[in-house]
Formats: structure tokens, C-alpha cells, sequence
DNA sequence: ACCTGAACACCGTTCAAGT
DNA sequence: ACCTGAACACCGTTCAAGT
């Protein structure tokens, strides 16, 4: 038999940043950001909550280090992007938004996990400039392009964190649409009942790739105008 | 003297959602919603913890009012545009688009508030309904107004969440710019280093048209492919 | 060098008991 | 009816002491 309460078969599980991190994930993805505490990872660890300050000087340190890991992936689907024949600039742009989307989609909580935090890492400084390059490629002048770096960014995590928010009731409401629906029937709200259908729609793809789009035409124009 | 610790003249100070609500959004602009607890807040109306349950089932429940009372703000600025000689439908739409970032902006943590719960009370449906009605108003189908009032409060609530952010350090990271400044000189990030200055920059209001600007010419151009 | 044990100063929430 | 007091089951963080 092998003791019970140790996580790892090994030992006495020598503990790293790189270990205490994938088990954070790992947790979160279990229980969620709220349940995700030091004394709970510790456990999973099998270690004191005491230990973990010996390779993090504090919770929101260990949270930017697990929000730098989770950009990873949107660094390699960058990467791999970047290598492959040269797209047209707006499907390279878009495929960046939506490998964002889709890395912060991979963990529970992770928008709110990313946006609760300020990784300046590797992985989200690689993304940041992949992206940046590619609308510089495209003809951006270098204000142009950071700036439309935030604004992708920035609608992409206000987007997951509403996809997310809304996937996991959480701690709080009832069925979610549920809510919206009862709230504008009951109230006097014309345009939101006449849309409701598209605002309780799940389909949070279809969502996303519409704001894409209106950002990605919108620079489309801008393009235009200024070549 | 008046007693020092009552923080109203009056006597018994009886406790109502709205002097609840109020008070802790005058406690959240002092100290930033993580130090908004149960007990400071009880502390600030001169009662015991235990009392504010009998208003609100849960902490949660407390931040959802406060949310729903902070989109007032948006709200009246909504109808007050609404019976406004006739705008342009696009200056009609960024002027609800500033609205709401302003009234984020009202209050420390603003937008991280909003993020973090689902308002569904009058005055966020009143500026929701007033807003999809602009879009509705300007020619857009149902489908396309609801998409369109996603795309547009998604940027706006993740834009000022990391304005906010990035205003008051609060709870981690040096001074920001410098953070971002230093890792991007360390390594080898050739696009980030040339938008640098932009990236840095601390004008958020620029920032925000330049997206909403984005979002509003994408908006045009589907505008005019259907009509 | 790295971890434990124990403590400090807190949390949100519940609920009998008082008034 | 509304609030207090006190408790329950937790938190993040620190730090002497052990190994």
C-alpha cells in the first residue's frame, strides 16, 4: 500500500515553482478560483501552507506565475502561426485573438485568474509581441498597432471573463438566462425583449467572433485610409 | 462633542439596503474593494457584522447592489442622450459607450465590481435596453444589436478593468510601466520594444476611443453591406 | 537549506439570546 | 422586528524551531 495522503508516490516531494504551479492549475481547474487557497494547495502538495512562501512571496505572486504558464499556449499557437506561408494579416490577427480566447478558456476561471493579474513572463511578453508584429507587418504604424493590441486584448478578456462567469454560476446566481429572461419580461425593456433570443444564446463563439470581426473591419478601414 | 465613533449624528442608525449600499461604495473608494469586508462595512453604519444579513443573504448579494446602484450613473446619461435632438447613430452609441466607462471610473474598483457580479436590476437593463435600442434605431437587425451591445460592454468593462489596474497598484506589482519597460529591454521582443512608448502610455482615455472607434467603424461597414 | 508548528490578525456566515 | 454576542470554520502570512 502506499500511504494515503501523499499526492505524489514519491517521497518526501521536494517542492518548486514549476510543481506548485501545475498543481495550482490543476486545483483551480477542480474547484475554482474562490476555493483556491494556499492552505488547500499546500495540502495538495503535501506540505504546510507555510512552505509555499519559500518560493512565492505572496498569493498574488503565485497567481501571476500560474496566469504566465496558462499564456503559454497562446504563445506556442502563436509561435506556430507565425512559421506557417504567410496569411492574409487579418486571419493571422484573428488567429491570435481566438488562441487568447482558447488559453484562457483551457483553465476554470482563467480570464478572471489573467485579468486578476499582470504576468509580464516569457510566454505573455511572446504573445504580446507576436501579435504586435503581425499588425506592424500588416502595415500598422507602431501607435496603430499597440493600440490595437489592447483593444483585442482587452475585448477578448472582457469577453471570456462574461463566457466564464456565466459557464460556472459560481458563487451566486440562478440558472443565469434564466435571470436576464424574467428581469426584462417582467420589467419594461422593449429592445432587450426584442433580443432577447440572441442575448441568452450560449453560443459564445458565435458572440466572440462577431466582436472580432467588428475590430477586424474596423482596422481593415483604418488600414485603408492611411495606405 | 458629538460621540466619535458614530459615524452618522443620528442615534440607532437603523440599517437599509440603501444607506448600506452607500456606505460601501464611499468605503470601497477609500480602500479598494479588497478591503471591503463585512466587518469594516458593518463598522462604518455602527453595527455588528451579523446585522447586514437581515438586508443581504450574502456578500455577494451586497456587491450586486452596489453594481446595480453604480450603473445608475450610465443609466441617466443614457436617457438623458435619448431625448437629445437626434445624433448620429454612431455618436449615439460611443456616447453610451462613455457612459459606462465613466461610471466604472466613478468608483475605486469600479469595473472589477461590475466584472465580478450580474447585475440585473433597472438601471442596468435601462442602459442596456437604451443602448441596444440605439443600435436597433440605426438599422441593425436584432441578432446583430444584441451581438453589438456584447461586443461593445465586453471591451469596455476588460479596457477599464486594467485601466483601473494599472492605476492603483493595489495589491502587487512596482510601478507598471516600469515593470513592462524592464522585462521588455531584458529580452529580445523587437515589436514590443518599438510601440513601447505607446504601450506605456498612461493616456486610457486615447486608448478607449481608439477601440470603441474600432468597434464603431467595423459597426458602419455592416451596416452599410446590408442596407 | 528547507520544512513544520504554531501563532497573529483577520475573514464570511449563522444563530441563540436579548431589547 | 431588529440587532448583539459569540461562535464556527476558515483565511494569508510570519517565524522560531527542528531536521
Amino acid at each position: 500500500m502506499t500511504p494515503p495522503s501523499s499526492p505524489t508516490r514519491g517521497r518526501p516531494a521536494r517542492l518548486d515553482r514549476a510543481r506548485t504551479v501545475h498543481t495550482a492549475l490543476a486545483l483551480l481547474d477542480e474547484s475554482g478560483l474562490d476555493a483556491l487557497t494556499m492552505r488547500r494547495l499546500a495540502d495538495a502538495l503535501g506540505v504546510q501552507a507555510g512552505a509555499l512562501y519559500r518560493h512565492f512571496a505572496t498569493k498574488q505572486d503565485l497567481l501571476t506565475a500560474m496566469a504566465e504558464h496558462m499564456l503559454g499556449q497562446a504563445a506556442d499557437a502563436a509561435d506556430a502561426a507565425e512559421t506557417t506561408p504567410a496569411d492574409d494579416w487579418s486571419r493571422r490577427v484573428a488567429h491570435l485573438a481566438r488562441a487568447l480566447r482558447t488559453a484562457l478558456l483551457a483553465h476554470r476561471d482563467g480570464a478572471r485568474l489573467f485579468a486578476g493579474t499582470h504576468a509580464t513572463g516569457p510566454n505573455t511578453l511572446r504573445f504580446a509581441d507576436n501579435l504586435t508584429g503581425a499588425l506592424r507587418q500588416a502595415g500598422f504604424d507602431d501607435e496603430q498597432a499597440a493600440r490595437a493590441l489592447y483593444a483585442i486584448t482587452h475585448f477578448t478578456t472582457g469577453h471570456t471573463l462574461e463566457e466564464q462567469a456565466t459557464l460556472h454560476p459560481g458563487t451566486g446566481q440562478p440558472p443565469e438566462a434564466g435571470l436576464l429572461r424574467e428581469a426584462v419580461t417582467a420589467g419594461t425593456y422593449p429592445h432587450l425583449a426584442a433580443t432577447l433570443p440572441t442575448l441568452t444564446s450560449t453560443d459564445y463563439t458565435t458572440h466572440f467572433e462577431y466582436g472580432l470581426h467588428l475590430l477586424l473591419s474596423g482596422l481593415h478601414t483604418t488600414r485603408q485610409s492611411t495606405h
